[in-house]
DNA sequence: CGTGACTTTGATTGGCCTCAAAAGCGGTGG
DNA sequence: CCACCGCTTTTGAGGCCAATCAAAGTCACG
C-alpha cells in the first residue's frame, strides 16, 4: 500500500479521529433522516472507525491507481485529494473533488475505476476493504445508509454531468464557487478556501487554467466575488454568481 | 405511479420475464466473478424477479421524474429509456441511456435526483422499493450484488464525465458507437440498432443533433461506419472507429 | 399523397483552446 | 533584508471547432 510506503506515519488507533465531525456533505437531495436524523455518511463513519488507521499522504503522489484490486476504502481528514481519470493521450479529468470529511474510493467492484492523489499534503484514513465489508454485511441498517452514500455519489456525478454538456466556462466557474461555498470550510472572513490550484480546476470543471483564471477575472470585475489570496475566493455576492451560473451557455 | 396510469398492462406475475437474460451489461471493470461467476447484475435480477410487475410505457411519458419520492426499482424489459436532468433553462442532458436488460432507478436516497422517460415505446418491470430493500436487507450476498451493480454506475457515469470534459465531437460519436456496439442487441447483419434518435444521442454527449450527424457523415467517408436505416448503424471497421475515438482533441 | 418528425447539409458566428509572455507569490540562500 | 529562482496565475493575440440559424431532403404514417 502506498499510504505506509510515504511516511509510516501510523497512528495508534486511539489517535484515529474519535467520531468524527460531520460537519459537511449534503448533497443536493440533503441526507436524509433514514435513520432518526443521523446522515448516512455519519452512519458509515461511526462504523468504519475502529478498523481505520491513519497516514500522511504528500502533495502529488498516488493513494491508489486505476486498475489496481480495490483492497481500502478512505476518509479524508485534511488536506485535499483528487479522483480522477486519464485519456489515451494522458489528458486528465477531476471525476472527484475530495474534501476534508469525506469517504472516498468505495469501490465495490474488484478494481479501481479512477486513480486518487492528494492534490495537497493530506491525512487519510484508510479502512481493509474486507473487513469493512464485513462490517457492512453484518448490519443491513449501515448497508442501507451505505447505499445511501453511493447514490449520493451518482447524484454528483449527474449534476457534473449536466454541467459539463450543457454549460458556458463562466457558468461552470460559478457553479464550482457555489459547490465550494457549501462544501468548504470557510476562514473567518468568510472567504472560502480553494485547496486546488487552477489547473485542478479546469481539470475538474473540463477546461484549461487560462479559461479558468479569465472566468475568475471575469467574476471579480462585476463584483460577484473578490481574490484576496492565491487560493482564497471570497464570495462576495452570491445572487451575481448564480445568475452567472444560470446564464446559458 | 405513472406506470399503471397509461395503459394498466398488468402482466400476471407468471408473464414477467423468468431468470432474464444477462446477455449484456459489462462495465469496464467486467462483472466480476463476485459470487461463483454469476455477475452481480444477474443476482440481484434473480432476487428481485418474484416482486416484479411489468408494464407498458410509450415513447416520451416519464417512468418518475426529479424530487418525487423514489417509490421503485425498475428494470427495462425492451425499448429504451433515458435517465435525464434539466439546467434551469430547460436544456435537457441524458445521464444515463438505459437499454433491454438494465437496471435502473436504484435510488437509495428518498427522491429521485433525475426523471427518466422512454425513449420508445418500452415495457418496464417495477418493484416496490420497500420490498426489495427488505429483500437486500435480509440477504449480505445480495447486498454486495447490489453495490457492485452501483459502483458499476458510477464507474460509467465517470468515464462519461471524461468524454465530456475531454473529447472532441468526433471522438464523443465514435466512442459512444462503440458503447452502443457493445451494450446493443445486434441485428443479423451485424449492424447495431441505436434505439434513440440524433437529439437524444447530442444530449447524451453533450452535443447538438447537427454535430452528431456531420460526425457520422464523417466516419462514414472514412469508411469506418454505414448507415443502412434510420436508426441502424454498421460498425464496419472498429479500428478506424477507435482510431477517431482517440484522435484527441 | 400530404403532413409532421427526423435527418442532413450549408453558411456564419462566437467561445474556448493554443501558444506566448509577463506578472505575482513563496521559498531559499547569500 | 534582499536577490534570485521556480511555480502559479494572469493577460494577450490568433485560430479552430462546435453552436447557431436556415433550408433542403428523407422517412413513416394516416
Amino acid at each position: 500500500m502506498q499510504l505506509s510506503a510515504d511516511a509510516p506515519t501510523r497512528w495508534p488507533q486511539a489517535r484515529v479521529p474519535p467520531s468524527p465531525p460531520h460537519h459537511r456533505t449534503a448533497p443536493p437531495p440533503a441526507p436524509r433522516a433514514a435513520d432518526g436524523g443521523v446522515p448516512p455518511h455519519a452512519i458509515v463513519l461511526d462504523a468504519l472507525q475502529p478498523i481505520g488507521t491513519a497516514a500522511r499522504v504528500r502533495r502529488g503522489r498516488q493513494i491508489f491507481a486505476e486498475g489496481e484490486p480495490a483492497a481500502h476504502w478512505y476518509w479524508l481528514a485534511s488536506g485535499a485529494v483528487q479522483v480522477c481519470s486519464f485519456a489515451e493521450d494522458g489528458k486528465r479529468h477531476v471525476a472527484e473533488l475530495v474534501l476534508p470529511g469525506d469517504l472516498f474510493g468505495l469501490e465495490a467492484c474488484a478494481r479501481r475505476g479512477a486513480t486518487a492523489e492528494a492534490a495537497r499534503d493530506a491525512v487519510v484514513v484508510s479502512y481493509p476493504r474486507a473487513r469493512a465489508e464485513a462490517l457492512v454485511d453484518a448490519d443491513p441498517r449501515l448497508a442501507r445508509a451505505f447505499r445511501e452514500v453511493a447514490c449520493g455519489r451518482l447524484h454528483h456525478a449527474q449534476a457534473c454531468l449536466l454541467r459539463l454538456g450543457r454549460t458556458s466556462a463562466l457558468a461552470r466557474v460559478a457553479s464550482f464557487l457555489l459547490e465550494m461555498g457549501e462544501r468548504c470550510r470557510r476562514a473567518a472572513d468568510g472567504a472560502v478556501d480553494v485547496p486546488v490550484t487552477r489547473d485542478d480546476i479546469a481539470d475538474y470543471l473540463g477546461l484549461t487554467s487560462e479559461t479558468v483564471s479569465r472566468a475568475l477575472t471575469e467574476l471579480r470585475r462585476r463584483g460577484a466575488i473578490a481574490l484576496p489570496a492565491r487560493q482564497s475566493i471570497h464570495l462576495a455576492d452570491r445572487a451575481a454568481i448564480a445568475s452567472a451560473k444560470d446564464a446559458g451557455r
